[in-house]
DNA sequence: AAAAACATGAATGTTGAATGAATCTTATTT
DNA sequence: AAATAAGATTCATTCAACATTCATGTTTTT
């Protein structure tokens, strides 16, 4: 059981904004694919899943880049998994067009995982985005992760080839 | 975030067992196969890995088949699922040897899908494989799912070819 | 010996996630 | 106007995990 590489990415997105949310120059898609060592193109189609979702708001163009619309504190995590994760089928019978199941009518399965779903999403909509960033290391002013060298890099860091 | 098959179909077979438990002839893989409409084979191992874990005892030859070694109320639908699924790595950050995201020191994501997991599995731990079966249709001394005709076929059945 | 059952491993099929490349559009700066 | 920096779009490809089937065993009972 896991969470798609697509649903972390696009918390990583979330977070990178919110933790810098002060910065005057927006956040660049390129900036987030260095820091995280993800394809642009990969990326490019989570930020505008955001943007579809309102939760971000793209600019074109030189100076441009990505910003929250949304207060950290309004989104939970619970809503960004929800958005991102394509189903929560746990089994056969959660799909009642493709059920073919003939225990269905009696077993409690359904019913038990289904609750299980349900705590598991109570623990991530108790948590929010800002709550996420809220132990980043301060530095109000500069970005906390910035433009280039935001933090120090690990010793054997890949190149990214630049132009 | 979804469950396996395999996850499914070994649950399947632990309640199917679990609902005969009466039964003088034991449950035979072909039978579940059968009521089910799974493969033979792929049913086969998912028997093995049963009884590799001492959950199942099985016997070969005329008149063989498999049988539930421990009590049902002693087996949680936590211990299937944690016993078939391969991980529940939800982020990359989950595995600290391929962990390459630079965040992870401060941030609190892994924590909270953590909990939130913790929170799934003390869903399915309270729940046993005898609570599963529990409101099966009483027939105590027939097999609640018979030998070859055990619940009414629903209409559209796809024929399976017998011998 | 035949039949009924499980056992094993190899080979193949399927699906969806992940990736990458190329190109287009928009906006700013010079 | 040209260059540049950004996001937007499309398409094809790769890859891994899951799923399935086939072929061939071994064991036990009748």
């Amino acid at each position: 059981m896991r969470l798609t590489q697509w649903t972390d990415y696009t918390l990583r997105v979330l977070m990178y904004c919110a933790a810098n949310l002060e910065r005057v120059q927006p956040v660049t898609i390129s900036e987030i694919a260095l820091n995280h060592g993800i394809s642009r193109s990969h990326l490019t189609k989570i930020v505008q899943e955001l943007a579809a979702l309102s939760w971000l708001e793209t600019t074109r163009g030189r100076g441009g880049g990505m910003r929250l619309l949304v207060p950290a504190n309004a989104i939970s995590v619970g809503d960004i998994v929800r958005a991102t994760e394509t189903d929560f089928h746990m089994v056969e019978c959660f799909e009642p067009t493709q059920n073919q199941c003939r225990m269905s009518s009696y077993c409690q399965l359904k019913t038990v995982l289904h609750q299980a779903t349900e705590a598991y999403f109570s623990v991530l909509n108790a948590t929010t985005l800002a709550d996420l960033v809220a132990s980043y290391p301060s530095a109000t002013t500069d970005a906390k992760f910035g433009l280039l060298q935001p933090i120090p890099l690990p010793p054997s860091t890949p190149a990214v080839t630049g132009p």
